[in-house]
RNA sequence: GGCAACGUGGCCGAGCGGCUAGGCGAGGGACUGCAAAUCCCUUCUACGGCGGUUCGAAUCCGCCCGUUGCCU
C-alpha cells in the first residue's frame, strides 16, 4: 500500500512528509511540478535541509529551459517507487500538484506525444479565427469532449485536435480513469482558510528574504521568460516585471500571495473531493502530532 | 457654532431623471502528455433616513442623521 500525502501549497507537507520518513525508514517521491527544476529552490520551497537527511526522487529533473511534463512524471514516479521498495524501504509520496499525482495514481492514457509544430499551427489559425472556431471542429471530430470543455479553452482543444490530427481517433476515447491502478493510501493536510492564508502571506516574505529576487535573476539571465513551463511557476513571474523595475516589490508580493492563495484554493476544491483521510492540522500542537496521526492510521490499516 | 464636500451591495468605486457599470474579495466548478497552467459559473437590482417634485428619482428639492475637511 503506497502512502500518499497532499495538500495546498503552504500546508507543511514536506515537513511533515521528512518527520514521517525518518521515522518509518522512507524515501520522499516529490509530485511537484516546479521543483522538479534545477535552480529553482526558494519560489518552490524546496526541501533543501531534508534533502540532505532523507532520500528524495523526482526533484531537480531538469534544466528550467527543458520540457517536463506529467506523462513524464508518471514514468519516473512509477520507476522510482519500484527502485525504493526494492531496496526494503518505503516509498512515501508527497505533494500538491494534483494532475502529477493523477497522472501516477489513475495513469495518463497513452494516446499520442506533444507536437509542438503541430500546436504552433492550431494556434496561429486560432489568434485569426478564434478558439471557437476551432472548437467548431472538434465538436465534429470529438463531439463528446468539445461539450465538456468550453469555446475558449484553447489549450486543451489544442491538445484534443492535435490528439486526433495524430492518432485517428478521438481524444476522450483514450479516457479512462475511473479507478486508480495503484493502490494507495492518501491523505491531505486540511488547515481553516484564515491560518493557511496567514502561512502563505508569510511564507511569501520569507522566500524574499531568502534570497528569491537573486535567485529570479540567475534564471532570468539563462532566458527565463523564454522557456514554456517553468515560467509558469507563481513567485518567480509575478517579480519579472520587478526585476526590470515596471513595479515596486510590494505590488508584486501582492500578486504572489494572491495568486498562491488562488492555487491554494483549487488545491483544497481537488484534494476535497478525493475522499482522502482529511489531517485536521488546527487540531495539532505540532508537526509531530500530525505524523503520529498518519502513522496512526496507516498502522491500523495494515493490521486489518 | 459657521461653511463645504460626501454618504451606493462584504470592500473599493462609476453613474447625476427611465436602459440591472466595473473592479476587488468570496464561493463553486471543469480538467487525461504546458497544470504553480488553462478555462467556466455564482455573489439574491445596492444606492443614509423621512418627506416632496415627477408618469418615473441612486440621480432634482427640503429637512434630519452620519462622515470628512476647512473656518471661528
Amino acid at each position: 500500500m503506497l502512502t500518499v500525502i497532499g495538500g495546498p501549497t503552504g500546508s507543511g507537507k514536506s515537513e511533515l512528509c521528512c518527520l514521517l520518513a525518518k521515522r518509518i525508514g522512507g524515501e520522499i517521491v516529490s509530485a511537484d511540478s516546479m521543483c522538479v527544476y534545477r535552480g529553482m529552490n526558494v519560489g518552490t520551497a524546496k526541501p533543501l535541509e531534508c534533502m540532505e537527511e532523507v532520500k528524495h526522487h523526482l526533484l531537480d529533473l531538469v534544466e528550467p529551459g527543458e520540457l517536463f511534463d506529467a506523462k513524464l512524471f508518471e514514468e519516473r514516479s512509477l520507476k522510482a517507487i519500484e527502485d525504493i521498495r526494492k531496496r526494503g524501504k518505503v516509498p512515501i509520496v508527497c505533494g500538491g500538484a494534483y494532475l502529477y499525482l493523477q497522472a501516477l495514481l489513475y495513469g495518463i492514457e497513452e494516446a499520442s506525444l506533444p507536437d509542438w509544430k503541430l500546436r504552433e499551427r492550431l494556434y496561429r489559425i486560432a489568434r485569426t479565427r478564434g478558439s471557437e472556431y476551432l472548437h467548431e471542429k472538434l465538436t465534429v471530430l470529438d463531439p463528446f469532449y468539445a461539450r465538456k470543455i468550453s469555446p475558449k479553452d484553447l489549450r486543451r482543444i489544442v491538445r484534443a485536435l492535435e490528439v486526433f490530427i495524430n492518432t485517428g481517433k478521438p481524444f476522450s476515447s483514450f479516457h479512462r480513469w475511473d479507478k486508480p491502478r495503484l493502490e494507495f493510501f492518501g491523505f491531505y493536510l486540511h488547515w481553516s482558510w484564515e491560518r493557511l492564508s496567514k502561512r502563505i502571506e508569510e511564507r511569501a516574505r520569507r522566500m524574499l528574504e531568502a534570497g528569491l529576487l537573486q535567485e529570479l535573476n540567475r534564471l532570468m539571465e539563462m532566458g527565463f521568460e523564454n522557456f514554456l513551463t517553468s515560467p509558469q511557476a507563481i513567485g518567480y513571474k509575478e517579480f519579472v516585471p520587478c526585476l526590470k523595475g515596471e513595479r515596486a516589490i510590494e505590488k508584486c508580493l501582492y500578486e504572489m500571495i494572491k495568486n498562491t492563495k488562488e492555487y491554494a484554493k483549487r488545491q483544497i476544491r481537488w484534494f476535497r473531493k478525493q475522499g482522502w483521510i482529511r489531517v485536521d492540522m488546527d487540531s495539532f500542537k505540532s508537526m509531530e502530532e500530525a505524523v503520529d496521526f498518519v502513522l496512526a492510521h496507516l498502522r491500523a490499516t495494515q493490521n486489518q
